[in-house]
DNA sequence: AATTATATGTGACACGGTGTCATGTGTCAA
DNA sequence: TTGACACATGACACCGTGTCACATATAATT
């Protein structure tokens, strides 16, 4: 987390410090990001920076899980307004961020995105998810998720337990972000992303066996 | 790709290189780790290694690639061994995978695959899947899965085209590669994960949704 | 006003890792 | 003997990081 410090500084400051932050790590991944970068463009010395963050990834993260809260925002106001549809809200959610990525026009959001999805790995993915070493994160999104889960209609699912929906929802990120992974990387338009998404969500739906001899 | 002179070496020494390499990259991510290291573990000048390696990352992914292959050959055999059974195979060779890291005594090959499950990200999954860079391993990969999705017997599944398939299989891949993760994370023990990956095939099979309506 | 305490600013510097390059060595063929 | 080629080597320039001693500002205390 930033330091006191950080939090004491005028807005224009902090916010000019954020935006350079925000443009290295449009232009490069996490790890070939530079504080070097970062300090010329904003244009403070070395020493402040150190005074501020602790590294370079203390910011990365503090400025991710900024971006993150306002994805899960709106992941729930989508689950609100299709009446707790996880899978039709899930498919808006998808949509809408692909759609706000392509016309990007300035694109600073769209390569950070972009840098962020390609170099996805743990650290990153649960800090859109589950903050493990900032107790207030984790908390804030442990609410999300009890939140969000209660928010869903699972009168039309075919799952009979809190753990069963739980592992749902796990499935569904994890294709959502495999295809913005896709997208990125520049393996599927538009078009075919939205295709895959939604035929990867059929999938889920219909299942997979004919037999059905094995349900217990 | 490793260059010429590299696969010109005296086997002992080749080998030597691979092991030393392997333990840094044990001990650290491809992010971490140095090159530093592994040259003063292997006892060679820094300039030799610049002559058999483009860099850190030639090296890592040549490894790799060496292990994945050998991954692929076991979903291969598994997949045949149980009359190309997707779910079936697909659950064997993650608990076998999971059984051999857990009883990995010398913890080289845990550690390594630690190190790549926590800092999986596009490349190395694709590493693990399609190589962007090389032509030769994308054709090896490319055939492979013709060949596994030729072996796969679709007649139990509920599926209709190759593509949709090929999205089952993609959609297991990610679920598979979840779970390893939440293993090496330490946010589940081996019946924990176990339990959570048979509970997430089960979901797969069985379908999501109730009303069966909108199946076209 | 003088003093002390506390918070913040600053950039030179030591450290460590990377990739290169000039030079050295070995081998083989003409 | 000479030249051509493949390979070996480690000193070195370069770059980014994190620290630290010192500077400055502001507020609180005497």
């Amino acid at each position: 987390m930033p330091t006191k410090t950080f939090f004491n500084l005028p807005g224009e400051k902090r916010q000019n410090l954020i935006d350079a932050a925000l443009r290295e790590f449009s232009r490069a991944s996490l790890a070939d990001a530079s504080i070097a970068n970062i300090i010329k463009d904003a244009c403070i010395p070395r020493g402040s920076f150190y005074q501020y963050f602790e590294d370079k990834a203390d910011l990365f993260f503090y400025i991710l899980e900024e971006h993150s809260a306002r994805n899960r925002e709106q992941m729930m106001s989508l689950a609100i307004k299709h009446q707790g549809d996880l899978f039709t809200s899930s498919a808006e959610f998808f949509e809408s961020s692909l759609h706000r990525f392509i016309h990007d026009e300035q694109g600073a959001n769209r390569e950070f995105a972009r840098n962020i999805f390609l170099n996805m790995n743990y650290k990153i993915e649960y800090k859109l998810i589950l903050d493990v070493k900032n107790p207030t994160t984790r908390e804030r999104i442990r609410e999300f998720y009890r939140n969000y889960m209660g928010v869903i209609d699972t009168s039309g699912l075919n799952i009979h337990s809190e753990e069963e929906l739980l592992h749902l929802i796990k499935i569904l990120r994890a294709i959502l972000i495999q295809n913005f992974i896709q997208f990125f990387a520049g393996e599927a338009d538009e078009q075919e992303v939205l295709h895959n998404f939604r035929l990867e969500l059929e999938l889920l739906k219909r299942g997979l066996y004919t037999s059905r001899s094995h349900e217990t």
